[in-house]
DNA sequence: TATAAATTCTATTGAATTTATAGGAAATAG
DNA sequence: CTATTTCCTATAAATTCAATAGAATTTATA
């Protein structure tokens, strides 16, 4: 039920440009310091997403990447289907792309039945949110982190 | 965000026995061959669900498996967490066994917070579908196709 | 008691995937 | 021209997945 290093450092990286979009272009060398991933499976990562259509890039000096899309507009969701495939924890549940399962019947299965639940129950949650809603999220919880210090002197 | 074959094989299994429930012992080639799973690959599931103590067994003629405890006092999320692990989409997220993750700062992270409301829909689901319920909703499926079919004639 | 049936246990293998590293090509600014 | 940076491909290392193999052990029963 695992995302891979892949999908968490794709996040992770655009989460990072949509926290600094005043910024201008971010380069893949300090998005990986910041995030502590490898600089160059990072870069690996960020042409898939350029070519992907989320990310623009220039070369050179000066160079880097932006978001092609405001953060509001992209969903933690699209992201993952990109780099992870279908959010179903099993094949037969996908809606994107079905596989057929083992099951004797998948019509009558109880088990394709529930991961159905869980697979809507994920992406009611990864659809919505978008990359902005995350940045909110991170900005509340570290003004809270600051009052709980504040408090403490 | 899968389940690996060996999860679903193992929730596959005990599905079956618990449909079967009343007809005693079950054979790990009989459940392989009513599932589709490769038999010896079923076998170490099958040991690793025993070992577990989910799965009683009995060698030699007339032996087999047979749940030790009845299908509605187990739940998904105990044999996927058996088999696969934390549910949590990354290790930061994981309630019983957390990990220390690559971000910064943990407490303000906001992509670990989404993750957290992820994990808590999916133990949502999971932890509280019993193999019974599953069962239950196998004969209803099952009833309703029954249903249409007779409609056709 | 011999035999067949069934689980138990461990090893290992092959394939696929994941994760990461390496290095050079191409573009760009100054 | 040079330094910087992305682009692209190859490949390597590690891990996990899925499956196979085979012998040991237990059990019923003929």
């Amino acid at each position: 039920m695992k995302l891979s290093k892949k999908g968490e450092y794709a996040l992770r990286a655009l989460i990072d440009l949509a926290m600094n979009a005043d910024r201008g272009v971010a380069q893949a060398h300090d998005i990986a310091r910041q995030e502590n991933i490898p600089v160059k499976f990072l870069e690996q990562i960020l042409l898939a997403l350029k070519n992907a259509g989320l990310l623009q890039s220039r070369r050179g000096v000066g160079g880097g990447y932006v978001l092609t899309r405001p953060p509001d507009q992209i969903t933690l969701g699209e992201v993952i289907r990109l780099i992870e495939g279908p959010i179903a924890p099993i094949g037969c549940a996908s809606q994107a792309a079905p596989e057929r399962c083992s099951c004797p019947d998948e019509v009558t299965c109880g088990l394709r039945s529930v991961m159905l639940d869980v697979r809507d129950a994920i992406s009611d949650i990864v659809d919505r949110i978008t990359l902005a809603d995350v940045c909110e999220r991170t900005k509340e919880l570290q003004s809270q982190k600051a009052e709980i210090l504040t408090y403490r002197i």
